[in-house]
DNA sequence: AAAAAAATCCTGTTTTTAGGGGATTGTATG
DNA sequence: CATACAATCCCCTAAAAACAGGATTTTTTT
């Protein structure tokens, strides 16, 4: 049995390279690539692979809901995330949204391969690097805030202060002290600096150019 | 006459992308590739390419830094930096250090001869992605702070007071505080939350795991 | 329907930052 | 050798955030 993969990565090198390296497989059919989330799920109306290899930034989505969408639709489909960034935010939240493996872009052709015929077998492949920051980040997982703490954690790192975010939010100064609080909570930390600090490694706050 | 390339990455994927994009063009030449900083320096004891592909993420020390020390021993190889992100300061600096060519990762076999034939012409090549990023932030430059804001930088947002800074540096609090007004002012932002977003972002504050 | 979680609001106090002014001493660099 | 820049220090005021300890009302989830 040929097992049919296809890869969803916006950039040309890393996608020859996972051709070339998938080449001489014989057990291993490329059925194609996208570039964006959007022709993924164009691909995906015509016809399905076995397995999806995903990387998580995208220019439309990112990966990590593409990951969920896909996975609504075609839940046999099995999707393994792909990233430079051995993170533990990233690889929990890929594999929340029904991802059952994770791999890095330096992995080798035998890992890989490894990695596609684990899937299959219906088993959760990580790479060894990965397997070491998930256990070692095993009880530290990434803080659980709401949807409310979530606009409020933003406005601050827009440099709003409580006064500001109240206005824009249409509440009172003191909820906004109250989010920022549960927030300072949440992240274990006693300042706003290590919270935007935190919140922006972990991916949470979105990028905004310097300027211009 | 052949053009002798070198890569420096340490993600196989990508490497073994762009053999596979220059496999069949006559005129270069694949010299091998280098997976660290340590390394590349040991292959150049060797031999000399014309050009150095440079991913600026590397295990061991950034590309930036490694641009900077190639350059400096061996200033007739023409370097490309070589990166995800198009991000001002990367690129900047990159320039900065001496390289004189930048490229995406999603940059098309024809982008990547392209990069290679320019800046063997000693020219600078830059992708058009990059060239508009550049142009668009061409006054807002990454802001040039000192030894001394920095290292109060780094302790802000590793969650410092002023006052827990200034016993820490051996200096009085207001010292740090005015180090504290002219990052501010530099970063032309109004309070620590911007402060500490803009910097994460631009990568002046490294990575540190949420918590182990 | 009950319990849990989220969102809202309050009153205080203390600590820290931000904003406005300075000023002095080195150390580079033109 | 002047002058720019970095690093150091000071005062004062106002604004904002952090800390403590509540409470009520909607939503969700069980």
């Amino acid at each position: 049995m040929v097992i049919k993969v296809f890869i969803v990565d916006d950039h040309y090198m890393v996608l020859e390279g996972i051709r070339s390296l998938l080449q001489n497989e014989k057990s291993i059919e490329w059925m194609g690539h996208a570039m964006n989330a959007a022709s993924c799920m164009a691909f995906l109306q015509q016809q399905q692979p076995d397995v999806i290899l995903m990387d998580i930034n995208l220019p439309d989505m990112s990966g990590i809901d593409l990951c969920k969408e896909v996975k609504m639709k075609y839940p046999s489909i099995h999707i393994i995330g792909l990233s430079s960034f051995n993170q533990q935010s990233f690889i929990q939240k890929m594999l929340e949204n029904g991802a059952t493996g994770y791999l890095l872009k330096n992995a080798t052709r035998e890992e890989l391969v490894y990695a596609i015929e684990t899937v299959i077998e219906g088993e959760i492949f990580l790479s060894d690097e990965v397997e070491l920051t998930v256990q070692k980040n095993e009880d530290s997982k990434v803080p659980i805030i709401t949807r409310r703490e979530m606009e409020v954690l933003l406005l601050i790192a827009d440099g709003l202060t409580n006064n500001e975010i109240a206005i824009k939010l249409f509440i009172s100064t003191t909820t906004v002290d109250t989010h920022r609080k549960n927030l300072l909570a949440k992240f274990e930390v006693k300042n706003t600096a290590s919270l935007i600090r935190m919140a922006a490694q972990i991916q949470l706050i979105p990028y905004i150019k310097p300027k211009n």
